[in-house]
Formats: structure tokens, sequence, C-alpha cells
RNA sequence: GGGCGCGUAGCUCAGCGGUAGAGCACUGCCUCGACACGGCAGGGGUCACAGGUUCAAUCCCUGUCGCGCCCACCA
């Protein structure tokens, strides 16, 4: 809209301004808006906007990511809409697809973003698949492998069998699933007993090549270096001493399956074994590289049976499998067992270990310096306990497998010619020259994981590897802000690789906020039908109203509860704010540039514009900190509490006197301390203060986003105006609550009465004595000597007593009980006071100002009780 | 199994060594010239439990109980 017309949300590489950088997580372009990205993004919107306001030369990058696997399934959904599939079309057709799909609908979140008033740098936005991008992405594979940091190697990974691709460790999570533990006896050869090994996974012992035992337990010493039978295929497996198995666990004895088991694979390494695999890329049976060992043993293995697995699926083998062990007697026991199976994380499927020859990137050499510059306090991490997480899982960083066997992704830069040879190259021409001339060669097929490119972010967006003067002025950023559920995913590897890429830290502090979950506490998620879509509350509410209240609820390390019942209360603040705007804009106050708040004289005018200087501290403070719940809260208060309910009454029947100097003095005041409002709300709540701003004319429209921020006003005397006011307020507050509690009806105007005041309060009363009245419903304020009046209300204010006669309207008994009831607090805390101070220990060893605070507070207590009881007395 | 976080008013949470706080909800009163998405007043808490340190503990230490999350783990 109209900011950014104005250009209001753009960088400025040529200023002179201290930048103030912000990369945006890149959301996949499949998406839309949801909570989560709700919450991130206004926050980074928070501190965006208050730098830029600060005068910071600010850019915050937009942009969206290809997102792989999640992309890839969208588009595969609509052609199986269609009756086709990706297969069917090809591969080129498929990412002509993709990418026409991404023309339609990859706005959609961009769109959203706007609505929620986020104030992107938009015509810098960027794409992981973009052509810079991918330049930067090649290069910095081509780069790392001829470092030896990304290679290729055979060994087991996560395949997951929907996708039939691989995926890294991070992908996989854990599931409990109920099952069976399966007792099967092996036949020792030569001999007329058994082996028994435990598995939950019988399908896969046809790919068993040994059975290990522990080195010291006795039960098996007898039998290492022996050999069993593998039931249902006849072939001879070593027994042997491994570590590995546990005497407590299972029988005792366990069967090791090399290429399905990551465990398994390791013993494997260590006793050389055979490492078939019997299951294929869709977990399906297949016994071509077990083929030669298949042999006819009569009641433990039969061929013709194993031929009916080929081809099944993990479960049905299964099923089979334990069926057959049975009918030859070879099954011990079947227990019922609870165990963790890992899945994909996105497709659900149960993960298996295959063994596929794919890239690896060395993580542990790159983790290094990660670990070193949080170490160092060159990245910060808020709050600063998510370092352990970061460092925990750096220090025990596993290569990272970033091929994948999709179509939609960023494809390996690496040729192979007729021999397999490899080439890797930024280009297919580059490769072509290493190859030599007229040597065919053909693309990897493979692609390389999302995260990969989402990792050179920071700086791949800037413009990298061209030196541009965006990649020397605004990298490293200063903030990195985003969910802790991503730490690993995304922060460890922008670390990692800007490490090794820029030779700097990607970003100066990492602030990290929590999840966002419905009011109940449960994560939001479609099957539970929790989920809140932000859109609608910014129909409903507005995205004021939700931005206010999303920065309201985020403490640190805390999750964000929301529903639509408190964004509905926060819309009640952003009401109050433009309603108390609209008074001010019908009482004539405008903001006045020669106004000078610094020359104001009435103790209002300073106690307000203290005020607002204190909210100005503890809010900029508070925002520094990255407290911005304590930002909210503070501007929250202020605005309600001490501009709308103390000072905008205050100033009511200064208005009334018509064009006075005071209403004059005042009127510009407010519009100062307005205006200073509408500043520091503004990150928070843009929609309404930029068109506040606009409307009372504090500026052009469209201004406020580039307001500066407000600093401190210089008001002299500002704790004699604090003093008088307090007392004011505390006057007003005392005749409220006697007036309610004694129910005194509000159309009765009560007289009020000092006895025993200082001159100084007296005349205070005098000063204040209309907005007493307005606000107290007091007939007047005077002072008493003498007799109190028959059927008076008491209160003690300092050194005096309030008195409020009205005869017939005080009930005595309720006026005893209600000044009983003040005395008794006192005397309790006057209590606690003296046993205090009668410990000497106290006396002696707490600082000295620690005991004279409480032996004021002791002393004024012991005044309030006696004035307490005198009033009591008086009641008679 | 290893680690992290959290148990404070009915609810959601702040505070984290020296007088227990906020918002919402609740109760009473109020159509008072910005605002009922409002105003005024009020009730409500042995700060999970048990020890310890300290003159002083909601706050620091140890342990217990309860809740949540992360990592590892397919015998």
């Amino acid at each position: 809209d109209g900011w950014e017309r104005a250009g209001a949300f753009a960088c400025d590489p040529g200023s002179a301004a201290t930048p103030f950088t912000v990369m945006i997580p890149p959301p996949n372009v499949t998406g839309s808006l949801h909570m989560g990205h709700a919450l991130t993004f206004t926050l980074q919107d928070v501190l965006v906007r208050w730098r830029r306001m600060e005068g910071r030369d600010v850019l915050w990058q937009p942009g969206s990511d290809h997102a792989g696997i999640a992309t890839q399934m969208v588009v595969e959904r609509l052609l199986a809409e269609e009756q086709t599939s990706r297969q069917a079309i090809g591969r080129e057709a498929f990412i002509a697809r993709v990418w026409q799909w991404k023309a339609e609908s990859g706005g959609t979140i961009t769109r959203q973003l706007r609505r929620l008033g986020a104030s992107l740098d938009w015509p810098r936005e960027r794409f992981t698949m973009d052509e810079g991008l991918s330049t930067a992405v090649r290069k910095v594979f081509v780069d790392l492998y001829e470092q030896g940091l990304i290679y290729r190697d055979r060994r087991l990974v996560n395949w997951d069998p929907k996708f039939q691709s691989a995926i890294s460790d991070l992908e996989v999570e854990s599931q409990e699933v109920r099952g069976h533990l399966w007792h099967i006896r092996y036949p020792i050869e030569g001999e007329n007993r058994f082996i028994v090994v435990a598995t939950t996974r019988p399908e896969t012992m046809l790919g068993d090549t040994a059975i290990a035992v522990h080195p010291d337990d006795p039960r098996w010493r007898d039998l290492i270096g022996r050999f069993a039978i593998l039931p249902l295929v006849g072939r001879r497996i070593p027994i042997i001493a491994d570590a590995y198995s546990d005497p407590e666990k299972g029988s005792g004895a366990v069967k090791i399956t090399p290429a399905h088991d990551f465990n398994d694979f390791a013993v494997g390494q260590r006793h050389s074994l055979p490492m078939p695999s019997v299951l294929d890329r869709a977990a399906r049976v297949t016994l071509t590289e077990i083929e030669e060992s298949i042999t006819l043993v009569n009641g433990i293995a039969d061929p013709g049976f194993l031929r009916t697995l080929e081809g099944q699926g993990r479960e049905t083998a299964r099923t089979a499998i334990v069926a057959e062990l049975a009918r030859l007697d070879l099954l011990e026991a079947t227990e019922t067992h609870t165990h963790q199976v890992p899945h994909g994380d996105r497709s659900g499927a149960a993960i298996e270990p295959l063994l596929t020859t794919q890239w690896f990137c060395n993580a542990a050499v790159l983790a290094k310096p990660a670990i070193e510059a949080v170490e160092s306090r060159r990245t910060e991490f808020v709050p600063k306990q998510w370092e352990n997480t970061f460092f925990a899982w750096l220090r025990d960083i596993q290569p990272w497998c970033i091929s994948r066997q999709l179509w939609w992704g960023h494809r390996i830069p690496a040729w192979y010619d007729p021999d397999g040879a490899v080439f890797v190259a930024r280009t297919e021409a580059e490769a072509q020259r290493a190859a030599g001339a007229g040597v065919a060669l053909t693309q990897d097929e493979d692609v390389l994981d999302t995260w990969f490119s989402s990792g050179l972010w920071p700086f791949s967006t800037l413009g990298w590897p061209e030196r541009t003067p965006e990649l020397a002025r605004y990298y490293p950023t200063d903030v990195l802000v985003t969910g802790f559920d991503i730490i690993f995913f995304w922060v460890a590897r922008m670390m990692m690789q800007g490490l090794h890429v820029m030779g700097d830290v990607p970003f100066r502090t990492v602030y990290i906020h929590g999840l966002v979950r419905d009011e109940r506490g449960q994560k939001m998620s479609k099957s539970k039908g929790n989920v809140i879509d932000p859109l609608e509350l910014i129909d409903r509410f507005g995205a004021d109203a939700l931005r206010f209240t999303i920065c309201a609820m985020t403490g640190p390390g805390r999750d964000v509860k929301l529903g639509a019942a408190s964004v509905e209360n926060r819309r009640s603040f952003v009401t109050k704010l433009w309603n108390a705007a609209r008074f001010c804009e019908m009482n004539a106050i405008r903001p006045d540039q020669g106004f000078d708040p610094a020359s104001a004289k009435l103790p209002l005018s300073r106690w307000i514009l203290d005020s607002a200087n204190r909210a100005v501290d503890e809010a900029t403070a508070a925002l520094e900190a990255y407290r911005i719940d304590d930002y909210a809260h503070t501007l929250y208060h202020f605005t309600w509490s001490n501009f709308c309910d103390w000072f905008l009454e205050f100033a009511k029947p200064v208005f009334a006197e018509g064009d006075t100097a005071a209403a004059r003095e005042v009127r510009g005041v407010a519009a100062h301390v307005l205006g200073t409002l509408l500043r520091l709300l503004h990150p928070a709540i843009p929609f309404v203060t930029e068109e506040l701003w606009d409307r009372l004319g504090y500026g052009a429209p469209c201004g406020l986003i580039r307001a500066p921020w407000p600093g401190p006003v210089a008001v002299s005397e500002a704790e004699a105006a604090r003093a008088e006011l307090d007392w004011v307020v505390r006057l007003i507050g005392e005749v409220r609550a006697v007036r309610a509690e004694m129910n005194i009806p509000p159309a009765v105007l009560a007289p009020v009465l000092l006895r025993d005041a200082s001159p100084e309060n007296m005349a205070r009363a005098g000063r204040w004595i209309e907005p007493i009245r307005r606000m107290a419903r007091a007939a007047n304020v005077s002072a008493l000597e003498g007799e109190m009046p028959k059927g008076s209300a008491q209160a003690v204010l300092d050194e005096a007593t309030l008195v409020i006669p009205l005869v017939g309207l005080i009930d005595v008994r309720a006026e005893q009980a209600r000044l009983g009831k003040d005395r008794a607090k006192a005397v309790g805390e006057a209590d606690k006071l003296r046993r205090k101070l009668a410990n000497e220990d106290f006396v002696s060893r707490a600082p000295a100002e620690v005991v004279e605070e409480n032996r004021e507070r002791l002393a004024g207590i012991e005044a309030e009780i006696a004035r307490l009881e005198a009033a009591l007395r008086r009641i008679e």
C-alpha cells in the first residue's frame, strides 16, 4: 500500500546510516500464512520498524524457499488429480510444471505478509532457485568438493520408501509403535541345538550375515567362531564376539543385518561382513543380492518359500516369514513389544536404513568454527540457554547426507563419464573440459537437500559470489529471528556455511522465540482441528490487534498460547488508543512545531512529560533486550493508565477554562506526548498509529514509519511534579475508595475535609480543586479544625486525615469495620517490621540503607495506625 | 538413557535475594460530553513439596513430585 509505494520499506545502500539487517526465514513457496509465521514476522517487523525509526539503514530481506520435498509433493498431487504423474510426464516437463505452479501460487504468502504489515524490502525479494542463488549453490558445492568436505560415499542412510529418497538424520522422527519381539531359533551348524536371537524385524533376517554375542558372556563362549544356519535362506553365518551385543537385551545374542540397521552396519564393518540388501528402494523384498547363498536345508530353509517373498512389502513379508518360522518350529517365542520406530517427518512412512551411494558433507569440520563463534560470543543466542542445544548438536554432528532422489531442487553439479568417473564443476561445459572433448557425460540425477541452499541465504541473497556493495554493507546481518525447531536445520547450517564461505558469522544475534499453541497449550495441527488462521484474526480484529497480542504474549523461551479471545482483548487497546486520539482531536490538540515541551511550567505537564520519558526509556530498553512483551506492557500501561486515566482526566478541567495560557500549554504537551506515544507504538501497531499520525497532522501520510524514535525531553523539577501529582492521585483514590465502600451515590457531591494537613498539602488541594471535584466527585476540599461532624467517613493520607461528613449516608458500623480492616492490615505490617528490626543479626548484617528503609517504613505505618485509631475513636 | 525448560491469584503469565504483580475472568457501583472494546472501587496467593545457604529465600543450592520439549535408542 502507501508505505510500499513511498519506498518506506527500502534499504538505502548509499546512505551514511549504520545498516541494520535481518534476513527473513524464507517461507516455503507452497505455504500460506500460519500463526507461526504471524509470530516470527511480527517480532521481526517490530525490531525492523524500531531500528528504522532510530535512523538505521534497514534491510529486511524477503524471499521464499523452493522447499524440495514439500513443493514436489504439492505438484505431484496436482498431477495425480489430472490422472498423470511425474514419471509419466518426465523430469523436464515436471520441473516446468513446478515453475508454472510457482508463478501462479507462489505469491500467496507474500500477499499475506503485506496484510500483516511486514515491512520487507519487497523489490529485493529472492527465491532459492533463482539463477543467482543457484550459482551460489553450485559454487559452494564445487568449492567444498575441492576442499574434500563434500564427498560421495556408499553407506547406510535414512531412506524414505514413500519418497524413495534419502533424508537427513534431522528429517527423521521417532514414533512409538506397538509391535512384537520374535525369538527365532538359528540352528548351529553340525549340532542338534539352536542359538536364539530376538528381533522386531524378522523380514530383514534374509540379510543376516552374522550372529553377535558378547565376548564376556559365558553362555556363548563355546560358540564363538562357529557357524549358524540362517533359517529360510540356508546360508552359513558366523557367530562372532562383539561388545555391541548386550547380554541384558533380548536373548543376549543378536542377529547382524549390516545393510538394514545402523548398529549392525558398524558391526559389519568391524568384522568385514558381507552386506547384502534384501529390501529395495520401495522397501520390498529383493533376493538379488542373496541369490547365491540360497540353499535348501530340510526343515530349515525352503527356496520355494523364499521365491514367494520376492517383491512383497515389509509388512506382508514379515507376516509370511513369522508364519513360515512357526511352521518350521523355529519360532521360540513371541512377545508384544513397544518401541520407537523412525518415521519420515514429511511422508510419515517408516524409515528404512538402506545402503546406497550418496553425497555427504563433512559437517564435523564445518561445525568447529561455528562452535567457536558462539563460544567467543561473536554470535549470541537470546535466550542464552539455546546455546547449549546448539553446542550439543554440533559437537556430536554426523556426516550430512545432502543428496536427495527428487526432481525439484538444485541438481547436483556432478557429471559422470561412461566409466563412472566423476567430474564436479560449476557448469557442464567446465565438466566437459575436465573430462576431455568428446567424452559423453551424464549429470548426477539427484538434487541437493533444501537446507543446503537455505544455509547460504544470508549471503546468497546479497549477490554472492559477486562482490556486490550490498554484500559488503549488509553481511554479517544483525539479528536472526526464528523458532527453536529449526536451530539445527537452519541456524546451525547458516553458521557453518557462512563462516566457511564468508569467513564471518552470518548474524550477531540469534533471537529464538517459542511456538504458537492454541489457548489450551496444544500444538496447532490440522488433524486436531485447532488451527487458528491469522488472516481470519486479521479480518475480525485487525492486523494491529493481532500484532499487539503477539508482542504482549511473547515471553523469552516460552510458547505463545493464543486464542481469538486474547486478540479480541488486545483490540480494546487499539480502540482505546484511537478514542484517546479522537478526544485530543476534539479538544484542538494539534502538533505544534513551535511548542517546546521543555518550556512547560505546570506540574501536570512536567509530570506527564516525565512519565513519557520513563516510558521511552523502558520501551527502548525492552526492545534492546528483545523483551517485546515488556515493550508492549510498558506502553499499554503508560497509554491506558498514565495518559488516558490520569493525564487526560486532569486536563479536562484545564481545557474547560477556554483559551488560557495553561490550556495552551497542556494542549501542546498533550500533542507532544501523543506524538511520542504514536511513535513508540508504531512498531507494534503500525496501521492505526500511521493513520492517526496523518489525521492529527503530525506529518505526511506514511510519514510515521520514518519518523524519528523518541528520546527524552528535558523536564525541570520533575521530582516536585511527581510528588505533587502523586499526592493528588492518592487523595482522589482515597476519596473514591471511601465513596465506593460506603455506597455513597455518585450523584452526591461530598465535601472533603482535611484534618492536620500540612500547609503544603492544603495548598495542593487548592491548586487541584477542579480535578478533585470532577474525579472524586467532591463538593469542595477544606481544612477541618475542631470537632468532626457526626457521621463522617475517614481515611488516612500521610500526615492528614480525610474526613467526609455525610450525615445519614454513613453507616456507623460499616465505617468502623472499614477503618478496622485498614488498621488490622497496618498493625500486621508493623508487627512484621518490628520483629525484623528487633533481630540484632538483621540490624548488624543487613546493608545500612535496608535497615534505614525498614525503620522509616515502620515509623510511617505507626503514624498511620495512630491516625486510624484516632479516627475510630471519633466515630462513637 | 542424556539434556533443557516449566510448576506464582480461577485462567494466561511477569517478577527471580530485602513491603507478592499484570492482563483476563469475578463482585459491587456508574448511560459523568473520547471510549460500555468504557469508568471507579473491590475480593482473591502458606509463590508445587522437603531440606540447606543467608540477618533475610517466590528468587540461590540439593533432593522429591508433577508437566512439557529436545537428543539417542527398531534385540
